[in-house]
RNA sequence: GCCGCCGUAGUAUAGCCCGGCCUAGUAUGCGGGCCUGUCGAGCCCGUGACCCGGGUUCAAAUCCCGGCGGCGGCGCCA
């Protein structure tokens, strides 16, 4: 497939079938009377491939076979009625021009031939976007997001966006990065939960695409201090299940939108992304819990769920046939403040969404009733006081309401089977990184 | 924060345990040549590296100490 580019100047017809594609070379063959070379674009994932015969146009031959690795170039032309290349569409070149040359041959291999080390990965990702298979990676990425907005869009959810400086967090501010705000202490947003909450007095169903900024001196393979997230949040709901709902909706959506559009890519990337069915599989936490105590895990009493604990229900459940699935009904020791808790109160309305053992989004239905939500605040050792911005919008008729936000990164990696969540975000914010 | 592993040309690696045979090997890149519509092309020639500082020793890429950097695990995690 190729795809037209919405900048008009990257890539135009200029009449009867010329067209006119833009990119750098990522390789280059000189073979006889033939030089080939490979331009990668953002026309395709897979590179636009130039052939110039020594007989058929002897100057651009001879003005292609000098050409560095890595210069940046456009080409008018056509599609060649010969197809021989077996990485990309050939072209025959009636023009090229060129607009940049290495300085010096470049750091990294951007075919792919020559491997390279996560740590010079990140460091050279916008040279290594040239390779087809970390642009095909972003592409997917930006796939994602466009199948979640259509997928809210349809459903009458509106785009909302909500601070990212914030006041306080919700719960403390061990996690949160500190910001000089004028004479104010400030905090970047670890989370849209309370924002998306106070929303739902006035618009009932919202999404954000929204970044995440955590202070955790993480050093794993799936955290990182700034990550995206999709969340929503809904009011006048009958309960958690229609939360749940929509999350499952959503991931299902997402997958199909990317089964059908992202051909390419997957092929570029040698995987399939499998296809999910909702209702996802829902299992209480309670029933994780004596699954995985008689597996012989030591799980403490109304405690949550260690990522090893989490990884490990993941093959139990796998070996039942379920890749994806719901853990519900958390103990309320475990949760956060704002989740509702049953009447017994001893469990919440809190779930998580966890695809091959790690867990990709959270969420469940919140406590709407003001006076319920004070208890729960000073049953969790809050301040209420902390929190009169948020408790104010809960005087003015609150619906029940409930959300969720799904990890983007984490998402992508279950579903392109990557090893390392920095694989799957141009550029790295974790524990050491903050450049480029 | 704790624990473990690692740091060798542009990139990716071998050598380190057991110091000398390392004038540091290989692949790829880069420069040159041959050949050929190649597709991880092939063949030949060339190019280029032991993280930093200190110590032990006749002798250190190799052993010891400190620093810096990377990777992973745990803790922690809306």
């Amino acid at each position: 497939m190729v795809y037209s580019s919405v900048i008009d100047n990257a890539n135009w017809f200029s009449g009867y079938g010329v067209l006119r594609i833009c990119g750098w070379i990522i390789r280059k063959k000189v073979v006889g009377k033939v030089v080939i070379i490979e331009i990668s674009g953002d026309t395709s994932v897979k590179p636009s491939v130039i052939v110039l015969k020594k007989d058929r146009e002897p100057e651009l031959y001879e003005k292609a076979r000098k050409l560095d690795i890595g210069t940046a170039l456009c080409f008018e032309g056509e599609v060649s009625p010969v197809q021989r290349s077996k990485r990309g569409v050939e072209y025959i070149a009636k023009s090229i021009v060129i607009y940049s040359e290495p300085l010096k041959p470049l750091p990294v291999d951007t075919v792919g031939k020559v491997p390279t080390l996560l740590d010079t990965r990140i460091k050279y990702r916008y040279l290594l976007l040239r390779n087809p298979v970390e642009k095909a990676i972003f592409r997917i990425r930006a796939g994602i997001i466009e199948a979640a907005r259509k997928y809210f869009i349809d459903k009458g959810f509106i785009e909302v966006h909500t601070p990212k400086i914030v006041a306080t967090g919700a719960e403390g501010g061990a996690t949160l990065f500190p910001v000089k705000y004028f004479e104010q202490e400030a905090y970047l947003s670890q989370s849209p939960q309370l924002y998306k909450q106070i929303l739902m007095t006035g618009l009932p169903r919202v999404f954000e695409i929204t970044p995440y900024f955590r202070a955790e001196k993480f050093n794993t393979t799936r955290h990182l201090n700034e990550s995206w997230g999709i969340d929503a949040e809904q009011g006048f709901i009958n309960g958690v299940e229609d939360v749940m709902k929509t999350l499952e909706e959503l991931v299902c959506y997402i997958t199909d939108y990317l089964r059908e559009n992202y051909v390419e890519e997957q092929e570029v990337l040698g995987i399939e992304i499998e296809r999910l069915t909702h209702p996802f599989k829902r299992i209480k936490f309670e029933e994780a819990v004596d699954m995985l105590r008689s597996e012989g895990i030591e799980i403490p009493e109304g405690e949550d769920l260690t990522d090893a604990a989490e990884k490990k229900l993941g093959e139990i459940m796998a070996e039942k046939g379920y890749k994806i699935y719901f853990i519900v009904g958390f103990p309320w020791k475990a949760t956060g403040f704002y989740y509702m808790r049953e009447e017994d109160g001893y469990h919440t309305r809190k779930f998580d969404l966890d695809y091959k053992g790690l867990e990709i989004a959270s969420g469940g239905q919140r406590e709407h009733r003001y006076y319920k939500l004070i208890e729960a605040m000073k049953d969790k050792g809050l301040n209420p006081e902390n929190f009169e911005f948020y408790l104010e919008a809960f005087k003015y008729s609150m619906p029940p309401h409930g959300g969720f936000g799904l990890g983007i990164e984490r998402l992508m990696m279950k579903m392109l089977n990557l090893e390392n969540i920095r694989e799957a975000i141009i550029f790295v914010r974790d524990r050491t990184r903050i450049v480029p």
